[in-house]
DNA sequence: GGAATTAGTTGTAATCATACAATAATTGTA
DNA sequence: TACAATTATTGTATGATTACAACTAATTCC
């Protein structure tokens, strides 16, 4: 194993720990800011940046493809993503935000929570340098 | 606010987002390695150094009363809790774990969870960087 | 051309999670 | 003492999540 995966596996360790420790519950606040349950959050993040087929969806969620197209048809109903047929593959399709879908991914970010003390206690410099390393990561727009 | 604060909220808010949505597979993974329903390991995991009372394990938990109960029920059933008066209100009861309890939370550690592509695919420096200032954070034992 | 494969959909079912109402026992207070 | 508030329980209802079977349409491979 690389170095550099053996840290990644070190540091989402560390964080699903931190994250998972601390008390609010991020599921309710986000259900709650969006109006939509937790897993129509979590596919409208995932179309935040790229559109996907619902087969990656699927995948990337870990659930089967009908769970998706249950997922997906609510939120089409809400007029928050669109479908659109797959240019090279006409068994697919192509799932993308509309500017409604956007809107909500973006209220997410409004959703406040404490950092906890370990991590809010950190020298300045560590702060600023671990914002802009995860800021590249995508994390909450 | 001091731009430091600023930044711990700002990174808080990435990494709660980035845990939570890549939570489904680490939520399914717990269930698997405890046998147990999630909202069962997460009272379980409050147990772990302190007891405690339905109403605070509701309120920890964000939910009420009713739910602290079926799901205390559960666990006493399993032989993983007990209920025992408390030693000054008589209409509460305190709840903690017995040592087959802390042999299931133990089992949370062994839990190995593939860090989302985002994380992984950084570049080996950076991630080099945020392993060194993360490991003071503590995090995972 | 025909068989096997893949993407998506529909429908069903089981489990889990969450919220609310009503009740009994206990405690605190006017 | 009488009254209100708190703690836990039981019961009920509803929504969310997940998995699986069966089906259609499009694609790929032989």
């Amino acid at each position: 194993m690389k170095p550099a995966q053996r840290d990644a596996e070190r540091i989402w360790q560390i964080l699903v720990a931190l994250v998972m420790e601390s008390r609010g519950d991020w599921r309710r606040k986000a259900a709650e800011a969006t109006g939509l349950p937790f897993s129509r959050v979590r596919a409208l993040r995932r179309l935040k940046d790229q559109d996907r087929s619902l087969r990656d969806l699927a995948w990337e969620m870990g659930t089967d493809a009908p769970a998706a197209t249950v997922i997906i048809n609510d939120l089409e109903e809400r007029g928050l993503v669109e479908r659109r047929a797959h240019p090279e593959d006409r068994r697919s399709k192509l799932v993308s935000l509309t500017a409604e879908g956007r809107k909500r991914v973006a209220a997410l970010r409004k959703i406040t929570d404490e950092p906890p003390p370990s991590l809010a206690s950190l020298p300045a410099e560590d702060l600023a340098q671990l914002l802009r390393i995860l800021e590249r990561v995508g994390g909450a727009g």
